[in-house]
DNA sequence: CAAGTGTGTGAGTGCACACTTACAAACAAA
DNA sequence: TTTGTTTGTAAGTGTGCACTCACACACTTG
C-alpha cells in the first residue's frame, strides 16, 4: 500500500488541470494524465469513472482553487470598499493564472458544455465565485458583471496570444491587464 | 457538373461553421459536416486540406459574417458620437448571434489555440474586427477594450447557459446583456 | 501462516475516425 | 465520337484511444 486512493485522486486531479488545459478535453488521452500523473492509465480508470468523470471532478479542483484564491485576496482588502475589495480580489485572480493553466482549463471547460455533466460543472464553478464576488464585496451587480467580463477578456488575450501582438488594436485590448 | 468546386467550399465552410460550433475541433468527425453539406466525407477531403484545413477556412468565413455585420451596423449610426456607434454595432453582434452558431464556433476555435493554424486564425479574426472598430468608431483604447469584454461575456453566458438560471448572480451577469 | 483487503499494472479488445485510392459520371472541346 | 477535365463517391486502411480484465504486490488481521 503505497499510497491512499483519496491522496491519488488530489495529485491526479492537479495534473489533470494542468493536462487538459493544454489541448482539451477531446484531444488529451487519459494516457496522458496518467503518465503525468506517475501512475498507470488502468488505475486513473480505477480512481475516477471514465474520462469524463475525470475532467468533471478536475473542473472542480479549478474551481476550488480559484474561489479560494480570490477569497484569500478579499481578506486582503478585509474593510474597504466595494471597488478596493474588488480589486484586491483582481489582483489574487492575476497573481494566481499567472501559470495559465487554471485559466487555459476554464476555456476548454466552456468548449464541451454540450456534455451536460460539464455544463453543470462550469455553473456551480460560477456560482461559488460569483456569489462569493457579490457578498463578500458588497458589490453591485454592474460591478459584479463587469468583474467577470474582464476576466473573461483575459481568456481570449491569453488563448490568442495578444500580449505578443505589439499592433495598436492589441495593445488596446491588453491595456492594463496584469500579468499576461 | 453539379456545381462549381468554389460554390461547393462557400456552402461547405458556412455548415462547417454549424457543425463544428456544437462539439468542437476534435470531436466532430468530418463526416458530420458532409453529411450536413450533403456530400461525401471524401469530397470534403479534396476541397480542403485536411480536417484542419477546414476548421481554419471555416474559421476565416465565421470571422468575414461578424465583420460586415458590425460593419453593417456601424452604417446605421452614420455621424454618432463614439458610443453610439459602439451601441450600434454591440446591436448588430447581439442580433448576428441570436442562432448561437457563430458565437459558440469563436468559443471553440479559442479552445485548440494550441494549434499554431488556429491561433492565427483567431488573431487574423480579432484584428479585422478590432481595428475596424478602433477606427470606425472613433472610440478610445477604453471603449474598445469594454466593447470585447462585454463580448466576451456573452461566450460565459452562453455556454454556461446562465440565461436559464434564476440566481441572482446569474441574474448580475446577464443584467442588460441582449438576446442570449 | 493463511486469508482478506486495498493498491497497482500489462496486455489486450473493439471501435471511431482521419485520410487514400480506385473508379464513375457529367460536361466540354476536337 | 474520342479525349480530357472536373465533380463526385464507395470502399477500404491504419491508427489512436476509451475502457476492461486477469493478475501481482503490499499490508493488515486472526
Amino acid at each position: 500500500m503505497r499510497s491512499t486512493a483519496e491522496a491519488r485522486r488530489v495529485t491526479v486531479l492537479n495534473t489533470a488541470v494542468s493536462v487538459f488545459a493544454r489541448a482539451g478535453f477531446h484531444a488529451t488521452p487519459v494516457t496522458a494524465v496518467a503518465a503525468a500523473a506517475g501512475i498507470s492509465e488502468a488505475y486513473v480508470f480505477r480512481l475516477f469513472s471514465g474520462k469524463l468523470g475525470l475532467f468533471v471532478a478536475a473542473a472542480g479542483a479549478c474551481f476550488d482553487r480559484i474561489a479560494d484564491a480570490i477569497e484569500a485576496g478579499a481578506e486582503r482588502a478585509e474593510g474597504g470598499s466595494a471597488a478596493e475589495i474588488l480589486d484586491a480580489m483582481g489582483d489574487a485572480y492575476a497573481d494566481l493564472i499567472a501559470d495559465r493553466d487554471l485559466l487555459l482549463f476554464q476555456v476548454q471547460a466552456q468548449a464541451v458544455t454540450d456534455i451536460p455533466e460539464v455544463a453543470e460543472a462550469v455553473r456551480a464553478g460560477y456560482r461559488r465565485v460569483a456569489t462569493f464576488v457579490q457578498s463578500r464585496a458588497g458589490a453591485s451587480d454592474a460591478q459584479v458583471q463587469q468583474f467577470f467580463a474582464y476576466g473573461q477578456l483575459c481568456h481570449l488575450i491569453v488563448t490568442a496570444g495578444l500580449e505578443q501582438v505589439p499592433e495598436p488594436w492589441a495593445r488596446a485590448l491588453t491595456a492594463g491587464i496584469r500579468h499576461p
